[in-house]
DNA sequence: TTGACATGCAACCAAATGGTTGCATATTAG
DNA sequence: CTAATATGCAACCATTTGGTTGCATGTCAA
């Protein structure tokens, strides 16, 4: 779970992942197009990414295709998001009286 | 949108929502009860709970109580979670079918 | 009013992060 | 076979991050 927050705070990773939701399955090398960095910083990226079991690899032959995992985005969404949406309107309300209360 | 997902990235920051959650508007002192570091570290995790608007503060006196903005969360949950969440089945059988294509 | 308490601010430090360059290895095309 | 291509690995570097200590400031209680 900790390895997925951390993956996500990157914008270079989330891009990476915005990338491969338009268009699965693309190698490392159609991965760094319009990427302003090298190769090898790209790799190190996928890399966290994978280790968070965001995406998973499929080596063929020499190229390597990488696949969107949506499963622990959805795990997100499932324990944590949701936890916190449940109590939103009572947090806004509980919010909005504590500050009334502060400005007589 | 950034300043959500670094502010997420961390399980200090992550627990001390979760703490606001259990009971809002607890004071700077409360929030660093059963946390090992000191009191300034948890300032600085505070500063950039508030910075990524996840939280606000009511100075009253010379406390400080921080209650929990959910929005953020709710935003990420609608504008990123859910994109993905859209695709979720689709993906998944097509990362199915291309690993099941390496594997005769 | 004075001492205790709650918080703020700044300098400093070690470790993690995000990037680079250079080279090695494996596969495919000609 | 050989050259080009796709990727892997490792050392190195600057900046950011997460923490510390020390001290300053403001407020409440006795």
């Amino acid at each position: 779970m900790d390895l997925v927050f951390k993956a996500l705070a990157d914008p270079t990773r989330r891009q990476l992942l915005d990338r491969l939701h338009a268009r699965n399955g693309q190698t490392l090398n159609d991965l760094c197009e319009q990427m302003e960095m090298t190769r090898q910083a790209v790799t190190k990226h996928l890399v966290l990414l994978e280790a968070a079991n965001l995406l998973s690899t499929v080596k063929n032959g020499r190229e390597k295709a990488h696949f969107l995992n949506p499963v622990p985005i959805n795990e997100i969404a499932e324990r944590w998001i949701g936890k916190y949406e449940r109590g939103r309107l009572k947090a806004l309300s509980n919010l909005k009286r504590n500050l009334e209360r502060q400005e007589p």
